[in-house]
DNA sequence: TGGGTGACGACGC
DNA sequence: AGCGTCGCCACCC
């Protein structure tokens, strides 16, 4: 494709553009498409560029949300045509499949995206606190920071921000809203009703037979439960201690 | 430059 | 238990 091509390609009409025009030539000029696909909590909008997906949003009326891409990127997005690789794993993986998907942050602020990365790394069935995420990256006293860059997350569900929850257990704020959170979280697997009883009885921690202390939200936890004698909880990291526990090395434990 | 904002958290009633 | 206040930090004018 020449330069003059690219230009004439750029001045048409984007809505109008020939079915002809493959996924390669729409990576070749540079121009941001979207699709629509099913996911745990309805249809949403998939917008990718060439290097990843850059934003996820429910779906709704098409105008409006090419106005907030526009608005929030400062490039245009037109209907696709067809998928590519990129929204094929992206379509995957909201319908529960295990693919990676790549991702284009480029517009994401450092801060953000050392959030957003980590973020990514909290598999289903679990949740942090914002203040565990905080630590984490390294900015213990930036948990309000947190919050405020999981907020801006530009896609999620991909990237599982409605994993990161308040210290008390309580959910916190969704771009999608609270109850959809809940469910969520809920039909990955957390019992949030479980977690709602331990913390209601003043615990902060749970320890299992086999010797170690979790976060109530800790995946594993639910999973050891159903292998060893009980469990009891914890209201301070030196309780753990005086036990004798160890760290759950999967939720890593913070102090309260 | 500096003040305002916010998906937080700890504390005090 | 729930609300107001304040400290915290990154980001935006």
């Amino acid at each position: 494709m020449t330069e003059s091509n690219v230009h004439d390609y750029r001045d048409a009409t984007l809505r109008s553009v020939s079915p002809n025009f493959t996924a390669k030539v729409f990576a070749e000029i540079g121009l941001d498409r979207y699709t629509i696909c099913p996911s745990a909590i309805g249809d949403v909008y998939v917008a990718w560029s060439t290097p990843g997906v850059a934003a996820v949003r429910l779906a709704g009326d098409e105008q409006t949300f090419e106005a907030w891409y526009t608005e929030r990127f400062g490039r245009r997005v037109v209907p696709a045509v067809e998928d590519d690789s990129v929204s094929a794993a992206a379509r995957a993986k909201l319908q529960g499949g295990r693919v990676t998907v790549p991702i284009d942050l480029r517009d994401c602020s450092p801060f953000e995206q050392r959030v957003l990365h980590e973020a990514a790394e909290i598999r289903r069935g679990n949740a942090r606190p914002y203040r565990w995420l905080a630590r984490e990256i390294g900015a213990p006293d930036a948990t309000r920071a947190v919050g405020n860059a999981l907020g801006r997350n530009p896609v999620p569900l991909l990237i599982p921000c409605h994993r990161v929850i308040r210290t008390d257990c309580s959910v916190g704020g969704y771009v999608f809203g609270s109850d959809a959170k809940r469910a969520l979280l809920e039909s990955e697997g957390l019992d949030l009703g479980a977690v709602e009883k331990i913390v209601d009885r003043g615990f902060r921690y749970v320890a299992t037979d086999d010797g170690y202390f979790c976060l109530p939200t800790c995946g594993d936890i639910a999973t050891r439960l159903g292998v060893v004698p009980g469990y009891f909880g914890l209201r301070t990291l030196e309780e753990a201690h005086a036990h004798g526990l160890a760290p759950c090395t999967s939720c890593r434990p913070i102090a309260a």
